[in-house]
DNA sequence: ACCTAATGAGTTGTGCACAATTTAATTGCG
DNA sequence: CGCAATTAAATTGTGCACAACTCATTAGGT
């Protein structure tokens, strides 16, 4: 059982740097990384956003957005400001560019659809049980100090 | 059908990751990142073994394994040396240090099987998914220049 | 034997991931 | 009000991941 959880692990691990390696090659035309396409379909999905919110959304921190939004904005494609109304909070939005952007990388997700391989129940399958993984494992995440 | 493919990909990605941070509290004692552990488990399967063997069975290139390897060979727990057969190989193996460390590491499989909340079915599903994954993107890498 | 191509490690440079810390702004309680 | 605790970003430091490259060694063809 425990070997199986291990390989599970590992699988998800592996799986997971197949497909940042799937992303690397679709993406490249924009010179854009995975987290990178992912802060900009997020933002797509509804802006301006925190980078709080951004955090809470694709499960990083601080460490990790602030310097990728620091690139995206000095090729102009966010804007980063100040929110009015709690000057800690920095509001990050899409420029016109980053619009335009957006618009063409609507192509990438049946790019990336072909290199899957996977059919629609098991794709379905996976999403579930991936579902799972996280809220379980992010909500132990302090629980297990029991 | 392209936005559940997105929406697996940023879920095995966001399971990486929480796989990672379990590990990463587990393996705390030793000192240990989940890299380390798996070569150090490669190696307690069969050793020595060279870089490039160890890059196939984790899917790692040297880039990643060079520096790795060399960590754990500065707190003792593997040894480097060129093969005799063939000057380019370095093969690398556990000290003693490194095969008591692997005896101690035997308990971090149940530490993360209590962390992942699968039952035995859904375990075994998401392998084989995921196994499907695997074989299916690192074969189509090449063949995709189609 | 020669010499070109291929191979195995390692190095360099870029970016992600995250712990720990810092700074500035806000909240809340006495 | 005043001040301690909290919060949001950013910074620093370490390590992983990988492309691109270098270097030394080996293999293969002539």
């Amino acid at each position: 059982m425990r070997a199986i959880e291990q390989m599970v692990c590992f699988g998800v691990y592996s799986a997971s740097h197949a497909f940042t390696q799937a992303y690397r090659r679709v993406l490249a035309p924009w010179k854009l990384t995975y987290p990178q396409y992912l802060v900009i379909v997020a933002l797509g999905e509804q802006e301006p956003r925190s980078v709080k919110e951004l955090g809470e959304e694709l499960f990083l921190d601080s460490g990790t957005l602030s310097p990728l939004i620091r690139r995206l904005e000095a090729r102009g494609v966010v804007s980063r400001s100040r929110s009015p109304h709690d000057e800690r909070v920095v509001e990050v939005a899409l420029t016109d560019d980053g619009h335009a952007l957006r618009s063409e990388l609507s192509v990438v997700g049946a790019e990336i659809a072909r290199c899957t391989g996977l059919n629609e129940e098991k794709a379905r399958m996976l999403l579930d049980v991936v579902h799972d993984l996280n809220r379980v494992m992010r909500t132990t995440d302090e629980a297990i100090a029991s």
